[in-house]
DNA sequence: CTGAATTTTCAGTAATTACTGAAATTGATG
DNA sequence: CATCAATTTCAGTAATTACTGAAAATTCAG
């Protein structure tokens, strides 16, 4: 390693640590916290799998925090668990594919806000079925407005969780054209 | 108003109840607070425009609070002031149509979400188009996918944008079919 | 088994975000 | 221009959410 090659790392660095501090930010208007968001783009921008020490290490934060949040991600696909033999650690490396991560999110959010919501909507008019009166025939019909929406919106998102990368791309080609 | 008409009354603020307090919590993932989405979910099921007075008692919040989130709803375009002739107060009713809802957060969120980490991607591109090395290659590689796909989602807001509800629902309808 | 390395849990605390309530400001009216 | 209803602001506080660090549990090699 020359002496360009240091400057250059270091400056990588630079831009990559600022990287994934503000990427956490935008993870917290996602449905993701900011210290899952960090460890994702870590993992993400990095050549190799980290352990749980190199990741507290890295955004220095908590074994607990760095650990919940790891397993978080496992959890939901977006980072895949690594063994290395002759190793006890665990190590851990993200997902890459934006597509996937894409998707991923999607059928996260779907099973978490937007199915809940459709419940409460669909609840709310089984409930008020009966009413009669300009006040309930009102709500009744502004929340069968927002169902409609709302649930076109989930089927939308299931066809498109179901394409990949090119014909997903085709199609908004298409459209965009 | 009969025994009857008293029975549903009550039932149906029940349910509405139920379901603003309930939409609250949806808002807060949708990056609108609590009783910002708890108010425009007041008004989008009532038929009167209410004042803040009214908004204060029906949601049991502080005067400030009712307040901040009423201008913050007008200054979105979800909520607009009615003012009753021969009356000082404001009154505030919100917008009913889903598709119009719907683009208003929608763009929204690309102005406040999408358009900064665009802004992020590029900036860490520019910043790294000199170095070399596998490290720098990796970093600016996944970035740049980054930058590519939101982007496009970002091209594909602004086209959903400017489409109305028919045109719009006969595309997806297309698209599902 | 034993004990060291590693992972997991969680009570306590910190950081963030939202809300209250009262005081200051505005502006319409006589 | 004095008054009063209405709106706006904001310092202080409450509620929520995230994080720490240490202790408990687990795992595995010898």
């Amino acid at each position: 390693m020359n002496s360009s090659d240091v400057s250059a790392n270091l400056s990588l660095d630079e831009v990559r640590d600022n990287f994934i501090s503000q990427w956490g930010a935008f993870g917290s208007h996602w449905g993701i916290n900011r210290t899952m968001a960090q460890i994702h783009a870590l993992l993400m921008t990095g050549l190799e799998a980290l352990s749980t020490d190199e990741v507290m290490a890295k955004l220095s934060v908590s074994r607990g925090n760095a650990h919940t949040n790891l397993k978080e991600l496992v959890s939901w696909g977006l980072v895949r668990i690594v063994v290395k033999k002759g190793d006890r650690k665990e190590y851990f490396d993200a997902e890459r594919d934006v597509w996937k991560i894409f998707t991923i999110i999607l059928r996260e959010r779907q099973r978490r806000e937007i199915d809940p919501a459709l419940d409460l909507l669909r609840n709310c008019q089984e409930e008020t079925k009966g009413l009669e009166g300009a006040e309930a025939e009102a709500f009744r019909n502004q929340v069968k407005e927002l169902e409609n929406f709302v649930s076109f919106a989930r089927n939308l998102g299931s066809k498109v969780d179901k394409l990949s990368y090119g014909p997903a791309m085709k199609l908004a080609a298409k459209f965009l054209g």
